[in-house]
DNA sequence: TATGAATGAGAATTCATTCAT
DNA sequence: CATGAATGAATTCTCATTCAT
């Protein structure tokens, strides 16, 4: 009530960002459905009605956050499989750690986790995220993998099948984050993680002595 | 109204666990906010009424539904793990082709959609989940390359690691299929995808030629 | 709280027509977009989820208070007016006699009043109270002048304009008590009204000496 | 921003009245509460704030539409009714025709309509709408009618209930066309209406031989 | 004056839960 | 035990009104 507090200011510019920002925070904390219009609003500081001036619904609001979190680092990542003149290990190893380090910054393992929760009920979303996400993630690391072949540095076999084999621990490195760490698991490195994942997978866990 | 109604009396008894699985097709498909006991009730073929004969609220359901689906294989996985005198190799090759049956066949990819969904709303599921499955099932891996090491069998390095490595392309298959298989993406074969994975962990993706 | 009161009673065969006429009351008096369901509710007994046991939503329950209306009367109205063997006049007073006591008594003066006001918002309705009601009443009217014009006691000209002569002032004195009898303008008596326009419309208001 | 841009001038002092105007519209169209301030607003070519510079409220505006429509015809056609001195046949042909073409050309009819609609929630709109419209026209008619008695032109009988026959076919036919026409229905020539009306009327509709 | 972003009090609708039958 | 009608708290969405610009 102190005069000179302006009830609200004008912000039209950043304000759908913020509201975004707030949303994912809220969505990716208590799912679609428990999420509340309430806390969203108090999160990102406006009034539930206010929401509507930029999004149309929730579920807008939602497809909103989701599809914002795609955007950055896919294309970069993406690039960066192919453009490099290494020998293929040197790439995958880079490749994994770059992969590792934008799971642990970003907050895309909150998305990851909305989506897949709510593929059922926003199959437009999953959709996109097959698509822009999931496989194109994958086809870069084929592509490389197929490029390693041809050079005779990586053994035969289905290159979609290593692809998995190479970045499934990332994906569950995020949900361990996700799922177990808050309710007192203990946390993992995923950059470790990945790092040690990467030498099993390229040199194979058997020693010498062991292998057929 | 003849008591001894034999159809009758088998119903009650079965009550229980046709609600539990009716609740699973719901709440996987829907997640477990968006599911109503309506639905619920009509897919077990009872009123809503009835449910709360046998569930005190909603999340004891969606509880039961969860605890319902870890118990059957676990402990045999598990017990197998260890029990069998066979190199590593074989083991492995063994285990993880009979996690992929166990994927494959059962209902425990909707389960785990919920419990990763649910997880912040539900902590004790979350952690009944991480105690019951996602450790025992690690650990067990885990214990099975320490035993390898010990007999020379496996390379030096860190076995939970190691287990990352082992198992997360099940769950990534599992994921998969839960999520983008729903949406027409091309389905995975996961036992298919889990020979190929282990083969490739077992004896690495360079050629002789690439190792450093 | 005195137990034995109990919170609700069940009574499925009654409700909706309660209900119904809970709403008549309630949209008659606010119109359709002022009248909130909390009213409606209260003015029914039931608590407001009840209404949407029996109808799916505001719309619907505007729908069948207005379509409610409709049945009862003008059937008999209309199956009388050709019925009748007598002459024009008689048949016209017997019949715009029963039509004022129809107006009078049932609750047709309030659900006249929203399809007017909701034509627009509403077209269905207002279709249905063209064909149902107007359309009706005034073929009804129409066919009698015919049958009176073959007989030589009505003069030429056209049919439907007599029909609008003849009931035009019915409409016109449901109109004055539903808007200006509630503000303290002197109320009418439809009946009197009626029967008065009659002698006046049958016989022509200009005397002997004054007509062309 | 050159001062004395002249059609920014004009613009300044006709905007209420652009208001009023679009607002007639809107409120004709969809009723008060269903009418959006912003629908207003747009239709007025002005911004949603600019309305509250004119009008406090919304009650406000609905008020001054309601009251702009009344003032202009009705004093005429009042005055012309007793002035003409010729005989009670031609003035009433003349006064019909006159109103007829009142209601055909201005936006009378959505405004009674909006009368009609919400003459509860705004009594003091049906006091006026009466003082000013009903009882104005209707007494002007009873005078004219009294004056045709006392020249022996009119038959005895209550000059009010004469003024009703007289009058409510074009209450009617502004209905019809306000509620019927635009969901299909043929639409009528008030003008027409009228003047068949006032010959049925005037001379009724009995024949000579059919007459008591 | 004029704008339109922001507010916030409602209102419709949903659904877990209760309880008379 | 079983039912399902009824409840009412909770939630999304709307829109008249305000006010910083």
């Amino acid at each position: 009530m102190t005069p000179g507090q302006p009830k609200w200011r004008r912000r039209k510019e950043a304000r759908p960002a913020e509201i975004v920002a707030a949303a994912l925070e809220v969505f990716a904390g208590k799912g679609f459905a428990a999420a509340r219009l309430d806390d969203i609003a108090a999160a990102a500081g406006v009034s539930k009605g206010a929401l509507y001036l930029y999004f149309e619904t929730k579920q807008d609001l939602f497809t909103a956050v989701v599809r914002t979190a795609i955007t950055p680092n896919i294309a970069e990542i993406e690039a960066a499989a192919l453009a490099m003149d290494m020998p293929f290990a040197r790439v995958l190893r880079l490749l994994v750690g770059r992969g590792a380090d934008v799971l642990s910054t970003s907050a895309i393992g909150g998305v990851a986790k909305m989506v897949i929760a709510e593929s059922r009920n926003f199959p437009d979303l999953a959709r996109v995220w097959h698509d822009e996400v999931a496989n194109r993630v994958l086809s870069a690391i084929v592509a490389l993998v197929e490029k390693g072949q041809a050079a005779g540095e990586v053994r035969p076999g289905d290159p979609r099948g290593y692809a998995f084999s190479i970045i499934s621990p990332l994906l569950m490195g995020l949900l361990w984050r996700e799922v177990f760490v808050p309710i007192g698991a203990a946390p993992m490195n995923i950059r470790a993680l990945a790092e040690h994942h990467i030498e099993a997978v390229l040199d194979g866990l058997l020693t010498e002595g062991a292998r057929a």
